[in-house]
RNA sequence: GCCGGCGUAGCUCAGCAGGUAGAGCAUCUGAUUUGUAAUCAGAGGGUCGCAGGUUCGAUUCCUGUCGCCGGCUCCA
């Protein structure tokens, strides 16, 4: 053992100071102040408990709570606070895991009972009294079987079975006071005391280990911060952020609405909602004419043999609506004495013919190219089409409109030679950043599908393989935004890029997509004619830069707060005469707008100015045009801005050619 | 699909230890004629999600069902 340890900082000066000594006693010889802020220490890489001695060696930092990392383990060891106050209250439960999160932590619990809001706000208040007896997290090494012989006799059969899942030879636990033990990899801080503000938020069942055919369990969700401060600002952005929900400004804004009567995860549109998304497709529309793309039409069911052909059916059975069967076929088993079981097997497997709601578009494109020769001078081949699809998802999925089991993707396939690939996937991912620029999306993240080496599941041969997802990083490079790979995400037919953006609760949704196939066309055994007269395989690009309308809408309300941009908005300008005695004039200005193609509208009630633009205001109305004796005097409006508040008077004709050109250009300003 | 919570007027919500309900906003009517975020008054509006059960009596308690919310699982 050496007699002393030589550490060396972040700044590069060395110091020495005596065995055994811990980060925290090196803080504390640094500066009180760094001691109070230190978190956790990272050691020759490694993240070290404050209190643990460092080894003779070490490159040391003190994390302190400016550091991300510091806060994840400042959370985490808020879980087993939680976890050590559910045990002082309700001995008989079990544990679970209890990581830190995005914004908190949770932990997994196992109990008969489950818990209700009053136990939450109990052991609320126990958390509070363990943490001022400011008790140690104190880490042990013990050895596996010791170990687990410990964890068998005080009851924690999920401990014992993650112990021999992930532990060595040797494995650490942490223990909060005398009672609290944990199996736990660390670190932690020093103390409880250091845990300023908390709050458990929600109880939710979780599966253990995320597998739905294990037990399920109680896991409460919670968040801790540095400081009351920082609780409560975290608390009122969670309630600004409900107002946002695409969910309350779709019924407040008359967007759109779900109806029972109709069926679950059905959007109806109503007129507003109808405009924006009208507004959005022809917005695209004119990017797809200028890159080629043709338009078609296709209905909204088919064969089911269309669908074993192209590997949906089965592949994808549970999530599809079952087929329709018509009347004389299932009149005929019936007179066969087939049970109602039967009928079931004889549906799922495939067995009975029927027409299917389509899951997706591919298979009719598939059928329009393949309904003519094609040269290889006819490709790339474009086909696009605002193609409705169902698919049956499961009912505690479904929510909004970001989740639902009826749908239009804004969809194309591309039929191309090997060689078009690279071009025509990069042709889409432009096609994806003109969009998001024009809305003026930026937070997004971009997501390369890649196979999974290991799964048998998917189809193709990997030389295909290796050359579309080399297709798929370069394109996703050339975009110039970070991207992740991912591999074990493709499609079973192919490599894919996924555009993936956070709902306002922090929940993650696909929108666009781009997947190279090289399945579905040998599926369907589709052919051109090359230069050298032969028959050759093209290669299909599905490609959806929206997703679907539904979801891409909601995502949208949420990005907007409902306040869309002059060109999206359902209305753009509300004309509020003052008196009725200037009704005469204002209907004269309504007129003008709505002649120069405005979505205009005129308040003629009998309140006042404030009240009308009280309303307009919440409903988000760009622009509120109030009509007075001066402006009926001087054909002039006077223009008040939602944002800007009032910008004074002006000849109608000016505001129209401004509001016109920022129309035109569907700029994101007004 | 699973676990938990919730479902009262168009909306947001109150109420009921069991005696068939109330506010604000919205709507309608009247008065007011108004200058940049709510003028006043009056009226109408609910088989308390739906179906069973317990009870003299259920919006309230129980069961089932449908739907919504949070999470889990899944997501071509």
């Amino acid at each position: 053992m050496s007699s002393t340890t030589f550490v060396t900082l972040p700044d590069g000066s060395q110091r020495e100071i005596p065995p055994g000594a811990s980060a925290l006693d090196l803080a504390r010889s640094i500066g009180k102040r760094l001691a109070d802020d230190a978190i956790v220490a990272r050691v020759n890489g490694e993240l070290y408990d404050l209190a643990r001695p460092l080894p003779p060696e070490a490159r040391v930092e003190i994390l302190t709570t400016r550091d991300p990392e510091a806060l994840e383990v400042y959370r985490h060891s808020s879980a087993h606070l939680l976890a050590a106050a559910v045990l002082e209250l309700y001995p008989e439960t079990k544990l679970g895991i209890g990581p830190p999160i995005k914004d908190g932590f949770y932990y997994d619990f196992q109990r008969p009972e489950p818990f209700t809001a009053e136990d939450l706000a109990k052991i609320e208040a126990r958390m509070a009294e363990i943490r001022d007896r400011d008790l140690p997290y104190e880490r042990q090494v013990v050895e596996k079987q010791a170990g687990l012989a410990k964890y068998r006799e005080i009851g924690e059969p999920m401990k014992c079975e993650l112990i021999e899942e992930r532990a060595g030879d040797q494995f650490t636990e942490y223990t909060l006071g005398p009672q609290f033990i944990d199996f736990c990899r660390g670190p932690h801080l020093p103390s409880t005391k250091k845990i300023k503000a908390f709050k458990l938020l929600s109880i939710a069942g979780a599966y253990w280990k995320g597998d739905e055919n294990r037990h399920q369990m109680q896991r409460i969700y919670g968040t801790s911060w540095y400081s009351q401060k920082d609780l409560d600002e975290h608390l009122q952005k969670l309630e600004e952020a409900k107002k946002r929900d695409h969910r309350v400004l779709g019924k407040q804004l008359g967007l759109f609405t779900v109806d029972d009567k109709v069926g679950q995860g059905l959007i109806l549109w109503k007129p507003k909602g109808s405009i924006i998304r009208q507004e959005l497709q022809t917005f695209i529309s004119e990017h797809l004419r200028r890159q080629g793309y043709s338009q078609v039409f296709t209905p909204h069911i088919g064969k089911l043999e269309l669908y074993k052909t192209s590997g949906h059916f089965p592949y994808y059975a549970d999530s599809q609506f079952p087929p329709l069967v018509d009347r004389e076929q299932i009149s005929q088993l019936a007179a066969d004495g087939c049970s109602c079981a039967h009928l079931a097997n004889l549906l799922g497997s495939g067995e009975i013919e029927g027409f299917l709601l389509k899951p997706m578009n591919c298979p009719h494109h598939i059928r329009i190219f393949d309904s003519d020769p094609h040269s290889y001078r006819d490709l790339p081949v474009r086909l696009s089409e605002f193609g409705t699809v169902y698919r049956f998802e499961q009912s505690g999925e479904l929510g909004g409109m970001t989740r639902v089991r009826g749908f239009t993707q804004d969809d194309a396939h591309i039929f191309c030679t090997e060689e078009q690939v690279p071009q025509e996937v990069s042709g889409c991912l432009e096609l994806v950043k003109i969009i998001f620029g024009t809305i003026g999306m930026k937070d997004y993240r971009v997501r390369v599908g890649l196979r999974d080496p290991d799964s048998a599941k998917y189809v193709g041969e990997p030389e295909q393989w290796d050359a579309a997802e080399k297709a798929c990083k370069e394109a996703a490079e050339s975009l110039g935004v970070p991207y992740t790979l991912e591999p074990g995400e493709a499609a079973f037919y192919g490599p894919k890029i996924d555009f993936v953006v956070q709902d306002v609760i922090g929940r993650e949704w696909q929108l666009g997509t781009v997947q190279v196939d090289y399945q579905l066309p040998q599926r369907f055994d589709l052919n051109y004619t090359g230069a050298d007269n032969k028959p050759h395989r093209p290669v299909m690009i599905h490609r959806a830069p929206f997703g679907s309308m539904e979801r891409f809408v909601g995502v949208l309300i949420e990005h907007f707060a409902g306040a869309f941009p002059l060109w999206l908005s359902p209305l753009q300008a509300v004309v509020l005469p003052i008196s009725d005695r200037h009704l005469e004039y204002a209907g004269n200005v309504l007129e003008q707008l709505r002649g120069a193609g405005l979505r205009a509208e005129l308040d003629s009630r009998s309140e006042k100015v404030n009240y009308k633009i009280r309303e307009a205001q919440m409903q988000k109305v760009p622009y509120m045009l109030v009509i007075g004796d001066r402006e009926a005097e001087q054909g002039a409006v006077s223009v008040r801005n939602r944002k800007h508040g009032d910008r004074g008077a002006m000849p109608l004709g000016e505001f129209l050619e401004s509001v016109k050109g920022l129309i035109a250009t569907r700029s994101q300003e007004d």
